[in-house]
DNA sequence: CATGAATGAGTTTTCATTCAT
DNA sequence: AATGAATGAAAACTCATTCAT
């Protein structure tokens, strides 16, 4: 009958290993892929020895699995609370596309892991059902549910919501591609906007047409 | 009496083979992935031995390169020869899309493949400079030339050219990602439809605002 | 209070395996040669798995040079250790061919894969500058040094130490290899009596002459 | 009845082509060695393709054993004509050592694959019961038999022919490996004078000793 | 709890040899 | 006779995972 009790001076430890692995593996798995990350890696950027890895994750795969699931319940809420804030779709959608791109340049080696793990979702789907998409799901559905209220209330035009916030997250997903990629750094600040207007006055009620 | 002399029959099989193997490549590489993807499976694929596989190209990563370098100029003559056909820039958008989509979705191996290759290029961009960039470049170069002319001619309004483009870029990507992802089979012609006026009416320009 | 510490644990086992190791290649390079040799015949020979060996050295390569420098090193040792006892040329002469004779047939792997590794650095010169040679010149350093000692004090007619020296190299080598190849087996000390007698009437000083 | 007749043009052209083979084969054994070489590599240097190797040697070791049996029985002719011209030992031997060296120093290549042969003969004695042992021993027969002529009609003293014989076998090899690998150039003829003298000396009879 | 030595399955690549043309 | 495409056995090397200490 103790909900809270204090955590064992164990598992003050064991949590600290299980997060000092995994950051280490979104590091080696972002810089290497899947495949090509070796556990070695991963340990001794964690700085613990090689078998000591299996003591906190089963396999390969699970530190795989969890540093991808953490990090994208990070973005979703990150995501969401930026959303929260916001008064109306458009500033809505702007702060999805900005709290998602400030997370994935903050976050590197995480966005390179997560458009791997993307691809070998692509790749080979009939591994997990359904696992992983759900994951990704979650992304675009608060997005889509503003999305869905904005057309409810008039806001905007009568458009597919749940196309309408793939574009988006696909749109921002670009963006931050090439941003990690490209060695010239423009202003973010301005790629967002360009980005949130593009999408805006597509949404928009139009009064008339040329 | 005219540059084209008949082919040797063994350049016709040497041909021939080599297509074979690069079918069978698209097909692996798609399923499994670079580094899951064995040459064994593709020679077996391609109905030789092992062995014969090195006849044809030098290593992994030359078959690798060629497959998707050959599909990616496929897919490039085809989206420049279906927006060659487009009177204005509306239907350029409508053709760059349809084109691509229709391509990867005939080619759904091949697509995988290629998501594939630009994890990998996000994955470790020390690895090679340009070499694939250029040819990710040259995807969306004519649609940016596209949308700037019709910038230049007033068609639509002021807008960075560079950025619509891969806007458009994107979301093509992003849609032919979930169809062939997802299990349900709604209208294609709907979804391109769906995007071409979206990103039309965000270039599109105003009358007034309300 | 004293530099050599007491050596942990796993230092002794490494060193041991890498000893075991290292005895076990000498056996199998001995028998097949470099080439034909298999890092999974040393592994079987030395008792562990295949992929052990690579714990201990990074390469076929480098277990092979490891083998070959050692045994080298303790060849040279043996052969300076004989001569320093020495009184005399003639003395020091029978010396080396004596010490280098026994130190090989106890050794015989070891001298096949000496011949073999001779061999190879005639074969293909251009691979290793000088790395082998090196180890090769200081076989016959002290006996060309003797012999120069042994002319400068007259004790031996002026010849050329450096060529001399080669030739007695030479000759044991020759002495060696026969009696490893040649069933029959005839008794050593008389073959050692034999090379020393010739070089040595060959290098004294003569009274007069027919 | 008809011993000598005119040979067919195949072959010549049959005697031709084994004999371009050899030589090919010569150069690139002695390049590579025999694992290293490839059959592709000689059938280039021979100008034909790789299948018509085997029309004229059944496999690689029998090309190699054919190359090496070839020039092994020319350098014997070379020597034992040079031996025949010789009036006593002392010229003789000269004629020994001089014929050799000059032989393999036309044809290093010839000299890398001979040394390969031996090396690998001592690696391996239970492959070849002695096939390359005899001709190996028809190298030094004349020699000694020379030798122990010289010694029945007491032109030099009481020695073991064949050890002498082989002793001198050896320093002339050594002499020739030393020349083709070193890059420094000096005298070969010094060369061959200096153990010409060395072992002459060693042979004489003695006047008396100080 | 932590370690890291040991394992061996799995992968790419080479090349002697064969054989249909 | 000549060719060279095809084969597949063989070998070096890597690395996830286990387990004795």
């Amino acid at each position: 009958m103790h909900g809270h009790r204090k955590p064992t001076k164990s598992e003050v430890i064991t949590e600290y290993r299980r997060d000092a692995l995994l950051q280490a593996a979104v590091r080696v798995f972002g810089e290497h892929g899947f495949d090509r990350a070796t556990m070695e890696q991963i340990a001794q950027e964690a700085g613990v020895a090689k078998g000591t890895t299996y003591l906190y994750y089963r396999s390969k795969q699970s530190i795989y699995d969890a540093a991808l699931g953490t990090g994208l319940a990070e973005l979703d809420e990150r995501t969401e609370s930026a959303m929260d804030q916001a008064a109306g779709l458009r500033d809505a959608i702007r702060a999805f596309i900005t709290a998602r791109t400030e997370y994935f340049i903050e976050r590197r080696d995480f966005f390179r892991m997560y458009v791997g793990a993307v691809a070998r979702h692509i790749t080979s789907q009939r591994a997990k059902p359904s696992e992983f998409q759900s994951l990704l799901d979650r992304q675009t559905r608060r997005l889509e549910q503003a999305i869905a209220r904005a057309v409810a209330r008039r806001e905007i035009r009568r458009i597919d919501p749940a196309s309408t916030a793939l574009a988006v997250f696909d749109m921002t997903r670009g963006l931050v591609a090439r941003r990690i990629t490209a060695t010239g750094t423009r202003d973010l600040a301005q790629d967002v906007q360009f980005l949130s207007d593009l999408i805006w006055q597509g949404l928009e009620k139009r009064q008339a047409k040329s």
